[in-house]
DNA sequence: TGTACATCAGTGAACGCGCGTTCACTGATGTAC
DNA sequence: TGTACATCAGTGAACGCGCGTTCACTGATGTAC
């Protein structure tokens, strides 16, 4: 019981589905105020990330705040570990959609990538703290649960998806100049990676991607975390001027 | 007077420096018995680090297993802030140094990056919290001071200096098929770039760097903070292939 | 439409814990004569 | 080489604070008849 709860707590779609139980009648009005209660306090705690980071994250804090009994925060989620979760999903989620939105974009594969790419960072920089709450160290003594897999892969099959597009477009040159050896283990991981994916490309291009993907996520983090702050000033022309560059190589040139 | 000191704590040089005052006596047994346990302190303060993260690093606990007051403590290091910061200079050094000792490899440009990047991830899988302390997520409420900034330089002059050295052999093509125009603040994030690294290499060459700087350590990420786990098994094979590709994307391929 | 009962939100006190930092102190080590 | 003084390491108690979680409870909302 208590567990079920606490499941439905986490999932995404948790407020709409509670509102209406029976898939039809009007939400009750209690149930209207536990889904506001637990936005608010979603909204609470995620102000609450970005001062004091994710292991400052407070329970009683968040309740100090709300005006409420920091044991009343128990009846929405079942501990600190759980809220964590669901701010975790909710930024995945997050960011998984402005990067879908991006991807369905016009235009050629270097532009809808470079969309996407774009998209992601403009995330980041207003949400830093979500941001690193995902992309950055692990909270410690927090393990990630299985709810977290599919919102965190939105974001990337979104960005494969552009490159499947380019690839069944012709955009995409597999003929290498100058071909690297791709090792047995990798070929394997890049099956598994067409499978998990449901996406067609081969090894080759899907390496390509891989390649300009941590460039765009190492690119935010460098920027967000701080190591390039004496170097680079613009960081935006900065960012779309490397993407450019890394989607031109997914491109094969 | 308490301020130099505590400065001098923070420096890397500060054991050896404190244990030869004039430069030329031998070390007092308290010079000596300060030096070992000021290591020690680190050391442990280290492990805490990686089983309770940044944020959890507790002087009380650190005294509590070395068997002494947490009071004592505070004659190594002013306060917990600053035993942070020795911590992080140790974790830019230690990284720099593995760097600095894999570019001094023989062999062509993109071998020698390669094994300049391979010694990076070697010492960011055996010591992962160290390498989230200072690539991961900032410490919230910590501002990292002066002290770190040219500790941290190191690694990252280590692998400009292998790209120069590849381009004064003539291992690195500057005529780009397909140059990408670069933004004007970028061009002078460029030349900024080569002021401080006193390093003579043109516009185009230092972005391809800074792409296979970023594919490197978002990689390194990837992997430490658990993105690629569905993907990736043997992550030194794919690591090695994709920072081969970045590689010859730095030479011009 | 009205009543009886079940469900749920929220309270406030309590448990047991750990933290960073300060302070007056004791006793050992180092130094200048 | 011996003594008097200064420096320093380390102690233990205390201050004031915040935390996650539990529990028995009150009162409001919802539901079935």
């Amino acid at each position: 019981m208590r567990e079920a709860e606490a499941r439905a707590v986490l999932t995404n779609g948790y407020t709409a589905r509670m509102e209406q139980p029976t898939g039809s009648a009007a939400p009750t009005a209690r149930a209207r105020a536990r889904a506001e209660l637990t936005e608010e306090i979603k909204a609470c705690a995620s102000r609450h990330l970005a001062e004091q980071g994710a292991a400052g994250l407070s329970l009683r804090a968040v309740a100090r705040e709300l005006g409420m009994a920091s044991s009343a925060v128990y009846r929405y989620f079942p501990s600190r570990d759980e809220l964590l979760t669901a701010l975790i999903i909710d930024a995945y989620d997050a960011v998984g959609e402005v990067a879908e939105a991006a991807a369905t974009g016009k235009g050629t594969m270097v532009k809808r990538f470079t969309a996407v790419a774009m998209a992601i960072r403009a995330w980041a920089v207003a949400h830093p703290h979500d941001y690193a709450l995902v992309y950055g160290t692990p909270v410690p003594g927090y393990a990630a649960p299985r709810d977290t897999a599919s919102p965190a892969a939105r974001v990337s099959l979104a960005a494969l998806q552009v490159v499947a597009d380019g690839a069944a477009a012709g955009e995409v040159d597999v003929s290498v100049r100058r071909p690297m050896p791709i090792p047995k283990a990798t070929r394997s991981d890049m099956a598994r990676l067409r499978v998990a994916a449901s996406i067609d490309l081969p090894d080759e291009v899907l390496l390509r991607v891989l390649l300009a993907w941590t460039t765009v996520f190492g690119t935010i983090s460098f920027e967000l975390f701080g190591h390039l702050h004496t170097v680079v000033e613009d960081y935006e022309a900065f960012f779309r001027h490397q993407v450019g560059r890394a989607a031109l190589h997914v491109a094969g040139g």
